[in-house]
DNA sequence: AGTTTATGTTACTTTAAAATAACATATAAA
DNA sequence: TTTATATGTTATTTTAAAGTAACATAAACT
């Protein structure tokens, strides 16, 4: 990215940590499918020194590139419950804290990078 | 990042699906807890304009961006059995299969980014 | 011994991510 | 209506992410 400064300061170490852990249970994972570096990196189409940056959990790193590690690896449906609406009892309480009716409304949303 | 071509143009369908739902996920977490973009995005260290790109799922934005969102919002250690090897049943099996002994070993291992 | 493969390490270049600021619009509240 | 807040949108600049290539070492195997 670059101008990442604040990200990559203020980085909390909660982040730190989780990213470590992510970073070596790709490796683990990807040591038990007996695949090189190069070889997965040839698969998420990123070149194997990133792949190195994922295993050390460099917060900087692009989100895809964690998770098309992930995916390659047939790890990536682990993902889907993070954050699932459906399991975030905090936030369903605080919801029905407020208004048992309708919500509010936007409207526009485009999605082009 | 710059350069990453490679990611930002195969990554894979799954992967963009994958991060589509979390920045929805994200999203819904947020004003269920009655954060602004600017409020959210304060507390993580990121502008709210990069906020915005992860409610999207951008793929080529800093993962720590992203967790740094779930961490704020309490919801980051719902990451952790995320490629955890205990949960690998397909990588355990291959690990059994060839060698029920020791294992290889390299040294060295420097993290500084 | 030599050979091959995997990984570490460095340097260089290109490209875009992110910060910041500015201005727009839209919703909510007074 | 006015006011404040939230979000959309665009432009500019800085910075580093990622690609690529080159050379290193370290295992594993012949």
């Amino acid at each position: 990215m670059s101008r990442i400064s604040k990200i990559s300061e203020a980085s909390p170490a909660a982040v730190e940590e989780a990213l470590i852990r992510l970073g070596r249970n790709i490796r683990t994972a990807r040591l038990r499918r007996r695949l090189s570096r190069e070889e997965l990196a040839g698969r998420i189409g990123i070149s194997r020194q990133v792949l190195a940056q994922i295993e050390k959990g460099k917060p900087t790193t692009a989100v895809a590139a964690y998770l098309g590690a992930l995916w390659a690896l047939g790890l990536l449906n682990q993902l889907k419950d993070v954050a699932d609406p459906d399991r975030d009892e905090e936030g369903k309480t605080l919801e029905r804290a407020r208004s048992p009716k309708s919500a509010p409304k936007r409207r526009k949303m485009d999605d082009d990078f």
